[in-house]
DNA sequence: ATGTCTACTGATAGTAGA
């Protein structure tokens, strides 16, 4: 089975983008970010034509997950219930009682100063009480955009990016607490050494400057992760394919023995 | 060191958010 996380940018003008990826890799279940579309205007006959069924938690104008799948996938989970004012960030859903897979918009956080940084502080706080409480007997993931730089070689500034939002000391301890809820970070396990960006900003030709961020995880518990047998950032797809423009992050894929 | 993209609007150019 293969498993995919996704910030898309906005999915309705990410769309016909979004077709030539899911033809080319077929995965099987993908986790979206940032659809900036409300639940009426998702385009559910699209994706039923090419396959998936789709769960969502949609918003207007920003933030709103999704969950596609293949095989028969059931929502159990929308939102984190003390943190609805902070939009629609956390979708999860049984994938063919198999597999518990959950998908995440964590908040940005915006600047050190911002009321919004210590909000992605507590909104973590409610992420990790909440995956206390999540069933831990079958294979599950949780994955998305975490907007957090977990270590120097995971951010184009190493070790000078230190103290900088999404590379702060606060922001680094919420994530290791999230993972000391025996979760597993797939592509780190499985590449130690390597460093790979899952996002560049759009401006200032981050790109092809190789300024990117690796802040797009799919975690895994060990049951999940014993079954992973190939993980790939696909830098390919951020990419512009002719007129169409890529979204500012790459999609993430596993592989997992399921 | 900020060169882009998306969605929204008393829309048709300017703003906010990332």
């Amino acid at each position: 089975m293969r498993i995919a996380t996704w910030n898309v940018n906005g999915l309705r003008a990410r769309l016909n983008y979004i077709d030539l990826w899911l033809a080319d890799r077929q995965p099987d279940v993908v986790g979206f970010q940032e659809l900036k579309t409300p639940d009426e205007l998702f385009p559910h006959e699209h994706f039923a034509e090419l396959g998936y069924r789709c769960l969502v938690h949609g918003q207007k104008s920003w933030n709103g997950v999704a969950i596609l799948s293949k095989v028969p996938a059931e929502t159990t989970c929308l939102g984190l219930a003390e943190q609805a004012d902070f939009g629609a960030r956390l979708i999860s859903a049984d994938i063919g009682g198999k597999l518990g897979f959950t998908t995440v918009y964590c908040p940005n956080g915006k600047t050190l100063e911002h009321a919004d940084f210590q909000g992605k502080l507590a909104w973590y706080d409610s992420l990790i009480d909440h995956w206390k409480n999540v069933d831990a007997s079958r294979p599950r993931i949780l994955c998305g955009d975490f907007n957090i730089v977990p270590q120097p070689i995971d951010g184009w500034r190493g070790e000078a990016g230190d103290g900088s939002i999404f590379y702060t000391v606060e922001e680094r301890r919420q994530l290791r607490r999230l993972m000391d809820e025996g979760l597993y970070d797939l592509f780190r396990e499985r590449f130690p050494e390597e460093q790979a960006f899952s996002w560049w900003d759009y401006r200032g030709g981050a790109f092809h400057r190789k300024h990117g961020l690796r802040i797009d995880f799919l975690l895994g518990n060990q049951e999940l992760l014993s079954r992973t047998q190939d993980v790939v950032i696909d830098r390919d797809y951020r990419r512009k394919i002719g007129e169409l423009t890529a979204s500012d992050h790459a999609p993430v894929y596993a592989d997992i023995d399921i």
